[in-house]
This record gives C-alpha cells, structure tokens and sequence, in this order.
DNA sequence: CTGAAAGCGCTTACAG
DNA sequence: CTGAAAGCGCTTACAG
C-alpha cells in the first residue's frame, strides 16, 4: 500500500497540517517537532503523492514542451536542454508532437484544458499558433524557440541570425571569395530574411555587393539544395562559394559540386548554417554559422520557469549569439 | 475560472455522479439526460482535470521515459516512435534523462514515488539497473528498449542482432570479401556477442572462418574507431573489409582508410550497423544494418500500454528485424 | 507552535 | 436510470 501523509502523521504522532508544513519546509514547526517528523518520512520513505499535491494547490510543477519532429538533426540537443534545466527545478516534462495535424493539436489541446501542465514550451509553431494565441489568451504562460517568424505576442529565444549571416559573409571575405551563391530557405521565414541581410550587409561592407541573381530561393531540403546548384551550374553561373542557410541544404549543395567536379574549397567554398553533427563528418568537413540549440533549450525553459516559479512578466526576447565553426569546405591552410 | 464537473451538473440540471458517468460512457445513463449532458459540455467548453481524475481513479494515464541522453544520432526516432503511440492512447509522455549521475536518478526515484507516472519505459539502462529492478518489484510496469544486456526480469524490445550480424556477413561475403576486419563494441554488450557471433557463424558456413587476429574490441565512438583502423594498418594488417558494430565506429574507420590513401569500396569495403541519419552522407555513403528504431520505440510502448490498460502480463520480448542498407561503400555496382 | 475542517475536482460503491 | 456521500491525498485559511 502506498504510504500517505496520514500515515506520517499517525507515526509521528501529529496532524497532517503539521507534516505538510515540515514538508513545505514552512519555518512555523517547532524544531524537535520537525526532526521527529523527518525521521518518519525517512523510515517510511514517503513521497507526497504529486496529483493530490497539485490538486490541492491547483498547480503541477509540469512544464509542456511541443515539438513538430523529434527527428530533426538538431532537436535532440534543443529537448536535452530544455530537460536539464527542468528537472533541475524539479519540475516534469510533458512531451508532444504535433505531427499528426489536426487530431494531435485537438488532443494537445485538451491536455491543456487539463491542467496537466502549467507551462508550455514551443518549437517553431507553424501551423499551431492560432491555437497557442488562443491559449495564451487564456492565461497560460507560454514561451517560443523560434527562428522561423515574429511572434510578438510571445516571448521568444532565438538565434542572431542577422549576425550568424554577417559572420558567414565576413569568413568567405576573408578566405578570398567575392562572388558567393546564396541558397536562402524559403523567404517567408524571418530567419531566413535575417541572414540574407546580415550576409548581404557583410559583404556590401566588404566593397562586394552581392549578384541578385546568386540568391536563390530554396526550401531547406538537401534534394533541393543539390537540384537548385545542378541546375545553376548546368546554366553555367559563375560562383566560387555557396552560403547555405542550413547544413542540409550545403550537403545537397556539395554533392552537386563533386559531382560536377568542382574541388572544394578550391574551386567552391561551402558555407552551412546550424552545426548539425553531420556537418563534422562530410566530405570535405563542413564550415558552418553553428547556433546553440542546446543553450537556446536550457534559456527557453528558464524564461518560462521564472514565469512560473517567480510570477516574473513575459520578458524580452533572448536572442544567443553564433559562432562560425571552420572546417575544410572554406579552407585547407 | 476553471470550469468543473460541478459547474456542468448544475447547469444541466443533474447530480456530478450523472456527468461523470456520461464522461466516462458508461451505458447507465438515459440517452435524452446524456446529450443534455454532452451539449453542456461542449457549450462550456468543459475539460476534466487530469489531476482530479488521476486522484480519485489512482492512475495519471501518464507514460515516463527514461533516456541515457537525447543527443545520441538514433534517440529521436526511438522518441518520436514512443510518443507517436503514446499520444494515440491518449496518455502523456514524461521525459526523464539521467545523465548529471546520482542526482538525477534520485530525483526520478522519487518522481516514480509520487505516482507521476502509471508505467515506464528505459533505454539502456546502464547504471539504473538496481533502482529500477527495485521498482519493477514494487510494481511499477517496466518495459525496456535494450540492445546492451539481458534482463531476464523485464520485458524488452531489442533488434535482431545476431542476424545482423550475420546479413551483414552474407553481404560482404557476397561482394567477394574473405577476410573481414571486425571492429566490436565493447564485448561486455549483449548486442556486441550477438552481432559477433551471427558475423562469424555466417563467414564459417560461408567458407572463410574468421581471422581472431582481425576480431578487435572498440568502444563504439569514432575516435577509437579510427585510432583501432590506424593501428592495424600501420601494423601491417590484411583485411579487404570492415564489420563496425555502430555507424560512428565504421565513419571513423573510413576516416583512418581514406588518411592511408585506401579506396572504398575497390581496396577495403565498409559495413556499419544503425542507419543512423549521417551514413547515407559520408563519402562513399555507408552500407550498413539497420535497427528499426522507430518501431522499436513504438512497439515498446505498445506493449507497456497493453499492461496499463488491458492488465495483460509482462509478455515475451520482441525482436525486431533488422535489413541491410546498402549503399558505396561496399559495393558501386 | 499546532490542529480540525474545508476544499481542490474528480470517481465509485451504495441505496433507491 | 439517478443521486448523496465518502474518498482519493494533499494544502490552507482559521482558530486557538
């Protein structure tokens, strides 16, 4: 049988008001008091029941994390910070996906009507945030890991993608290239808008306005990222680096020049964006603008604790620094 | 405010006994008083808190999880398979990791005792055994996703590896390859003797026993696996291909046979195991044996959810097939 | 410093 | 077919 409170306080020889009190730790327990009711604890080994616990104080100490894909190359670092730093506090996690459309944000939906949880963590919201406004609205404190739109209405942590596309710029610069191809993701994602003006800016500065008719459009995918470099090489553009705004899109982008025979970097230098652990392993090595997904995790999750543990107003944005990783693809000195 | 069962009562003019049995479908109830009921519901939005239902049914129809790390390459599919089934049951998935050592396998001990969760699923569970063999013996359903030992005392789903091992014998034999360089993971794994074992059962009937000067233990990462190429390279070794008991170890053996000015597949070919996301993108793309681990996490769930619902008992592991992925590596055909 | 009692929002015998 | 009441295991005014 489970050990309950009742229990304790039978053992120790008190009520249960007492026991809940050295429990909470609440300083009003007389000293010898609260030792003899630790001791019992001890030897039975209780643990407050966590439902009757929130119940009673109409609170779970669970945050919620929804994520579109836990297969992304990236995601397992975001969701490893987020835990850390929850189960840190001594909060749970509820994990979701809402990969399944329709059936999956209703049933999300309803465990949050639930109370199973009292704040909720959110991964690129794309077709999902109607829902959150609503949610939102309705009181439940809610924070964004978000590249992808601005969402002023939350709080949100992100990467500096406008300096991440400057940095890229700057690193081509340096290792001699002025006539770099773009392969931007999709242009409807601020992200995406943010490092072509950071990288655009970059190499403007640099006394090499960019060719508009080496940015080209893509949509994040390595089949395309390889399709759209075939393509451009085939109508005989002329271009000796390719920023890709994400490592997917540079290894498509590489396999298109090795096939073409161009050597990398000397003929093509190749610049990714993100850090995946791929981007280590291809070959060349890739050069990438590497985002702290797992610090951007772990600051997520603080931003929405301190809401909940502190009271503390929604906040800023936090927005975490890249890094330019130099590997081979830019350079072999 | 919240709206509750007491709310939906009064305003439908019945007891909370009433409602909660329309919640609950059970057939008692008259059909015209049910969908008084149910428009109520619908009309004030009304969602039962989980908490409230967890304590008065003594269940929280919430599944935890308990991982190693949620950085490893193969983590996420086993995640996504795992919430995937979950979420259809209509239960929660709480993550757990243990990777800050003693701290946070106590802080889980104690999250079990607070009821937080009806059942739990492990990966690898390497230095929780004891804890969890204690929980499993108080109760808790435990189902295991586990290549690493046995565990005679709980349930587990785990990859056909002694099969793998041999298909992937068959496979190199069958590309015209007698004498294979086997680079083992640590032996102390159950998976690693499997995969050993089926490999060399294969090449002995195939003809070619193997070399036990070409047997090496590694340590699964691909630093060790390029050092353990090095070495035997340098040593002198003849080996016209490589048996890597993970995909790391095999991209680190690469590694060390492209630095020796060795070609892939013509001089040496190379067989991983996994189809972790990186081994269709190493150069030559690897040829490997893949674990199916998405539905190695779907159907551990599977079977935790049938105990948790149906009462059905422990059950017999499951051994999921694994299949050759072939691809450069081994062969350009 | 301590306890009796009400309440959190449900479910479930039990009685009718 | 329906409801009053007890109970799940806690917390929290309130009173002393």
């Amino acid at each position: 049988m489970r050990v309950t409170i009742a229990d304790v306080a039978r053992m120790a020889g008190v009520s249960k008001t007492t026991v809940s009190r050295v429990l909470n730790t609440r300083d009003e327990v007389d000293r010898s008091t609260a030792a003899r009711v630790r001791d019992v604890i001890d030897q039975l080994g209780y643990v407050p029941s966590s439902g009757a616990v929130g119940l009673a104080r109409g609170q779970s100490r669970t945050v919620g994390m929804l994520v579109p894909s836990l297969t992304w190359p990236w995601m397992g670092e975001v969701v490893q910070g987020v835990v850390d730093t929850v189960e840190a506090a001594e909060f749970g996690l509820l994990l979701f996906t809402c990969n399944r459309g329709t059936e999956s944000v209703e049933r999300f939906t309803s465990q949050v009507s639930a109370r199973a949880f009292d704040g909720l963590l959110v991964v690129e919201p794309e077709n999902t945030l109607a829902m959150l406004t609503a949610l939102h609205r309705r009181g439940l404190p809610v924070v964004l890991i978000d590249d992808r739109g601005r969402h002023p209405e939350f709080p949100y942590v992100t990467a500096a993608n406008r300096e991440g596309g400057a940095s890229a710029a700057r690193h081509l610069l340096a290792v001699g290239r002025h006539r770099p191809l773009v392969l931007a993701g999709p242009l409807r994602f601020g992200c995406v808008r943010e490092r072509l003006d950071g990288f655009r800016a970059a190499y403007a500065d640099g006394g090499h306005p960019l060719d508009p008719a080496l940015i080209v459009e893509s949509d994040f995918t390595e089949a395309d990222g390889r399709e759209v470099v075939r393509r451009l090489l085939a109508e005989g553009r002329d271009f000796d680096a390719v920023f890709a705004h994400n490592d997917l899109a540079a290894v498509g982008a590489m396999a298109a020049l090795r096939a073409a025979g161009l050597r990398m970097p000397e003929d093509v230098a190749v610049i990714g964006f993100d850090d995946i652990p791929l981007a280590g392993h291809t070959e060349p090595a890739l050069t990438t603008v590497r985002q702290p997904m797992r610090e951007m995790g772990e600051t997520a999750a603080r931003m929405l604790l301190a809401r909940l543990t502190g009271g503390a107003p929604p906040g800023p944005p936090a927005v975490l620094p890249t890094s330019v990783v130099v590997r081979r693809s830019t350079t072999n000195g």
